[in-house]
DNA sequence: TAAATTTGGTTTATATTATAAACTTGATTA
DNA sequence: TAATCAAGTTTATAATATAAACCAAATTTA
C-alpha cells in the first residue's frame, strides 16, 4: 500500500538540499543557504546528516582566502531521492 | 523557489491518513490503523491533530455495541492536501 | 459466572528531530 | 588595531513522533 518515506529525506530542509544537488552538479554552503532560506546552523547540521549517510559528499576548499564548503550528491543519494519520490507517489496518487 | 511544506501534513502517518480520506468518503479508526500500520496510540494522537486543525472531522458512534470512530476529510483538509502536493512538486520537479 | 482476553481506543512518558542562538576562526575594512 | 563580516560549527532548547502503559466495555473460555 503505502511505501515508507525515508526519514532522512522526509525533512523540508534536507529535501531542499537534495533537490538542488540533484539538478546542479555541485553547490556551495552559501548558495544552499540562499536557496533554502535556512539559517547557517540548521543547514550545517542537515548537511552533516546527509553527508554521514553518504547521500552527499562535502568538500572543504577555499574561494580565494575564504573557506568554501562544496556539496555534491552521490549515487547513493540519487538512488535514495528516486526511491523517496516513488514512495511519495503512493501517498499522492493513491488508488483506493 | 521552494514552497513551504505544511508541517501538519509533512508527517508520514498524518499524510497517510489524509491520503486515505481523500479517496474514501469516510473511514473508521480500525481501518486507518490497518492501512497505515500505525500503532493505536500514535494514530489516536495524529487523528487528534488533524481534527484540531479541522482538516478532518471525527464522529464517535457505535458499530453494534462497540465504539467506532469515523473520520472524514473536510473542505479545509482537501485544500491543504492539494496545496501540500503543489508544494511537494517544487522539490520533486525542480527547474534549476 | 468469574476470570481471562479482546476491541477500541486515550493518556503519558520518552526518544528523536529540528531549529535557533551562541560561539569560533580567520579575513576585511575603517 | 579595533570593529565588523563571512563562513561555518557547536550546543541548548523547543517541537514532534512514537511506543508503552493504561482504561472501559464487550466477548470468550474454564
Amino acid at each position: 500500500m503505502f511505501k515508507e518515506l525515508n526519514p532522512l529525506l522526509h525533512s523540508e530542509l534536507r529535501l531542499g538540499v537534495i533537490s538542488i544537488l540533484i539538478s546542479v552538479e555541485e553547490a556551495d554552503f552559501t548558495y544552499l543557504k540562499q536557496e533554502t532560506k535556512a539559517t547557517a546552523g540548521n543547514l550545517s547540521v542537515q548537511i552533516d546528516k546527509l553527508s554521514k549517510a553518504e547521500y552527499i559528499e562535502v568538500i572543504k576548499t577555499f574561494k580565494g582566502k575564504m573557506p568554501c564548503t562544496l556539496c555534491r550528491i552521490t549515487p547513493k543519494g540519487i538512488e535514495a531521492f528516486e526511491e523517496y519520490v516513488e514512495a511519495l507517489k503512493t501517498y499522492i496518487y493513491r488508488k483506493s
